[in-house]
DNA sequence: GAGAAGATCTCCT
DNA sequence: GGAGATCTTCTCA
């Protein structure tokens, strides 16, 4: 029962809720080669119209439509012309809100991930999924998988880590935004090698033990 | 239709 | 720490 994917009454709250509580849960990624699983390390909240840094904030677009849909659906988009990012919705249908999953702690389908990654059984493990990037091109999550609904057991879904041992949560403004930034809307598990960045622009806001 | 910007990563210095 | 890679999306004329 524990391993079930989390609910859509989960996403479908406050955004800065979800994004704290997201930390610890268990993104999966199935695949025609295997499954690989993570533990949600890093995660950065965005809103709608309060927001400037959001994709949501000018409105809906055919790229962000996804974001005003129900909570607890995928939103994968292309930057850079080079990486992906993978976002879960959150609110209610009609208020924009997403998650966006920055790191992720490798527990299972690591020889996959390696090779998705065209690194070796050499390479640093913290170097396999610590950014959005990163972890979208070690679990073959592309823009094929945006819409895809995160409660049920499809491709994609994110379930509850019964093993999981108490944390305390750090939080810092985000990173790589240049409006808004001074809002600490980015949540990390203090102490896990497995975050992106260490030093974030904003020091510790606050820390919250789980 | 053109131009600019971008929620990043890697390599080089 | 800085620069370059490269493509989607959006804004503006």
């Amino acid at each position: 029962m524990k391993d079930r994917p989390l609910s859509r009454a989960f996403y479908e709250r406050n955004t800065l809720l979800t994004a704290c509580e997201l930390l610890g849960k268990l993104l999966v990624r199935r695949t025609k080669e295997g499954i690989m699983t993570g533990r949600i390390v890093e995660t950065e909240a965005y809103r709608s119209k309060d927001d400037p840094a959001s994709h949501a904030y000018r409105g809906s677009t055919p790229r962000n439509r996804v974001m005003f849909d129900h909570g607890g659906l995928a939103y994968v988009y292309y930057v850079y012309g080079f990486h992906y990012c993978l976002n879960a919705t959150t609110e209610v249908p009609g208020t924009a809100g997403a998650v966006l999953i920055r790191a992720i702690e490798p527990l299972r389908g690591l020889e996959l991930m390696l090779r998705n990654r065209s690194l070796s059984s050499a390479s640093p493990l913290e170097n396999i999924t610590n950014g959005p990037g990163k972890l979208t091109s070690a679990m073959s999550i592309t823009t094929e998988l945006n819409g895809t609904d995160l409660t049920s057991r499809g491709a994609l879904f994110i379930r509850t880590s019964p093993l999981m041992k108490p944390f305390r949560v750090g939080t810092s403004g985000r990173i790589g935004v240049k409006s808004a930034y001074r809002r600490p809307w980015r949540f990390f598990i203090i102490g896990n090698r497995f975050v992106s960045r260490t030093k974030p622009r904003l020091k510790f806001a606050g820390q919250i033990r789980v």
